[in-house]
DNA sequence: GTTAATCCTG
DNA sequence: CAGGATTAAC
């Protein structure tokens, strides 16, 4: 699927709701693995991922992204800003004498004759409204005078949006007091008009009470002057009207002239406000990733630029009270990062600088979302064909950068980040001869750039802890996490295969203890609570966190619970009995995965497991 | 045929 | 935990 397109269209779609609809017309709602054709049975054994898109949790980034964008958008077309045609457009709806007039002034005199006749009612009302105190049952003799001439008006108002009707009427109202006159060319050209103006109406909503006030009292005074000049006044009248209609003109020409301005003038701040915004947060990430990369680079020559704290020392051989930990402030090995990113999901992907991160997070919240192309998870090279030429970070070729409109604004210090293979990604795949995979396999010893491919078995425990975190990391997630690595197909794949080891113990033990609860006797899965006194809890605990090197995330006895239920509600039901009854229970915890914590990717992470 | 993820086995 | 087998999406 291409991304350009339809992101594109969405993102300059008010109406973006629509969007994901349209997007993905042919994805139903439901989880993919039950339709009928996916499920094979020739296999009498547990099949889990057949038939699901390989590397899922990849596929579901763009959506939500789109959705993040768009909704970016939808704020600024709901608030302040506008695009100019819009504007004018709304402002021809609204006031609709006003455009006309200004462009009749010099144009053509017979047509702004006839507004003229139209058009003076305003200035006449403009004028009066102090003075003028007539009751209300004036004008309803005013209106009744003019409902036949309505009666084409009505036929057509039928037709139209009933949002339009309000400013229909005022306009007919309008046109009412025009007793006689040429209206056809004001009713038909104000007609067109208010086609147009419907999007941006409401920000003028005061406004046009304002003038429909000055409109209503006009319609009373001009019914006062009826009674009192005789059918011989007519002309001297007009004359009159001439005059003041001629004030009117200039008049309204200014307001349109200021409101346009102020209405471009909050466009372009806002634009500007927002290209502000991103410039700065763009900076931010390039001055986090060249102080991370110092901070490598120190590291690497054996220096520490960092105190840190004691390891997890809130830890005493017992998980602390749940509720305790809600409280607790984050102790991490690096307390700083972690306050500030480890524990608080929320700020963690405010911050754009890990987009990993805040995508994993936008997909966490977008349930079933499309597949995307088969991405291959241990080549980046494969990623990079995907992605919209001159996008290198490669990781997320779906995502919002592929976008014409956003992808510009996205870091250039993305591109050639060490997470992303040192910035050669076509050359991976054929390997240079000097990193060939062989080479580097040979010993756990680093090269010249200070990373190794060789995975340790403190990588390993290291990606146990991350799992508290995050069932389903991509390889880009992966390798960002990984900074020590240099990685190929063989350790990537390795990683990978980590994970896949992981989630298959941990889902073992999910089954085991799901069906043991219903064993003894458990109903309900709502009587299913995990806390870290767990046994469970303790059990995968010791099992990815054996030394107790982090706390875990709080977020993590959720996940257990919601595993352990969607377990032994599909047990009880016998849905165990149905092939592939698994998937379903994937795919609900897949989108509990969370970020992990910066601190992890820190060098200093990784030493301090060793003990 | 390639790839990714799981299942199975040791 | 790793290797191989299996499956299904490309």
């Amino acid at each position: 699927m291409s991304s350009g397109g339809p992101l594109s269209q969405s993102l300059n779609n008010r109406f973006n709701q629509l969007a994901p609809l349209q997007y993905f017309p042919h994805i139903s709602p439901l989880p993919s693995q039950i339709l009928p054709h996916r499920i094979k049975l020739k296999r009498s054994r547990q099949r889990v991922d057949a038939g699901e898109p390989r590397n899922s949790y990849q596929g579901n980034r763009l959506p939500m992204l789109q959705q993040r964008f768009a909704n970016g958008f939808q704020l600024l077309n709901s608030g302040e800003t506008t695009s100019t045609p819009s504007a004018s457009s709304a402002l021809n709806a609204i006031f609709p004498w006003i455009t006309q007039s200004t462009q009749n002034t010099d144009v053509n005199s017979n047509e702004g004759e006839a507004m003229k006749d139209c058009d003076v009612v305003h200035d006449l009302s403009q004028h009066n409204t102090d003075n003028d105190d007539t009751t209300i049952q004036e004008r309803e003799t005013s209106r009744k005078s003019s409902v036949c001439e309505e009666d084409e008006e009505e036929l057509l108002d039928s037709e139209r949006n009933p949002n339009e009707m309000d400013l229909n009427k005022d306009d007919k109202e309008k046109e009412s007091c025009d007793e006689g006159s040429p209206t056809l060319i004001a009713g038909s050209s104000s007609s067109s008009r208010r086609k147009n103006a419907l999007p941006q109406r409401q920000c003028f909503n005061k406004l046009q009470e304002m003038f429909e006030t000055q409109r209503r009292f006009y319609s009373q005074w001009i019914e006062q002057q009826r009674k009192i000049l005789g059918a011989n006044e007519e002309e001297h009248k007009r004359v009159q009207i001439q005059q003041v209609q001629q004030q009117l003109q200039r008049d309204f020409a200014k307001l349109a002239q200021s409101l346009k301005q102020e209405l471009i003038s909050t466009l372009n701040n806002s634009i500007d406000k927002i290209i502000n915004e991103f410039i700065t947060a763009e900076a931010a990430i390039s001055a986090q990733r060249i102080s991370a990369a110092a901070l490598e680079k120190e590291q690497s020559l054996g220096r520490n630029p960092f105190l840190f704290q004691p390891f997890y020392t809130h830890f005493n051989g017992q998980f602390a009270n749940p509720f305790i930990n809600s409280t607790m402030n984050p102790s991490g090995i690096f307390p700083s990062v972690t306050q500030s990113t480890g524990f608080n999901p929320f700020i963690s992907h405010i911050k754009p600088p890990s987009p990993t991160a805040t995508i994993r997070k936008a997909d966490d919240l977008s349930p079933f979302m499309p597949r995307k192309k088969r991405s291959k998870v241990t080549d980046c090279t494969r990623l990079n064909k995907l992605s919209s030429a001159g996008n290198r970070e490669g990781s997320h070729p779906d995502s919002a950068r592929s976008s014409p409109m956003l992808s510009s604004y996205f870091p250039p210090t993305m591109v050639g980040h060490p997470m992303y293979g040192q910035g050669n990604f076509g050359s991976e795949e054929r390997e240079s001869p000097i990193n060939s995979d062989d080479a580097s396999d040979c010993g756990p010893y680093e090269n010249s750039t200070g990373s190794s491919s060789t995975l340790t078995p403190m990588h390993l425990r290291k990606a146990k802890l991350m799992f508290f975190y995050t069932r389903y990391p991509n390889s880009a997630l992966l390798k960002s996490y990984f900074p020590d690595i240099r990685f190929n197909k063989n350790n990537t794949a390795q990683l990978v295969k980590w994970f896949s080891n992981f989630r298959e113990f941990f889902y073992n033990q999910m089954d085991k203890y799901a069906r043991n609860y219903l064993a003894e006797g458990i109903k309900n899965k709502e009587d299913i609570i995990v806390t870290p006194e767990s046994e469970i809890y303790k059990n995968l605990n010791q099992h990815y966190n054996r030394n107790n090197h982090i706390q875990p995330p709080e977020k993590l006895t959720l996940v257990i619970q919601e595993t352990l239920r969607e377990f032994f509600s599909a047990v009880q039901s016998g849905r165990d009995s149905e092939p592939s009854w698994k998937k379903t229970i994937y795919k609900v915890i897949n989108r509990m995965d969370d970020t992990i914590p910066e601190y992890f990717k820190d060098p200093n992470f990784l030493e301090r497991l060793e003990g």
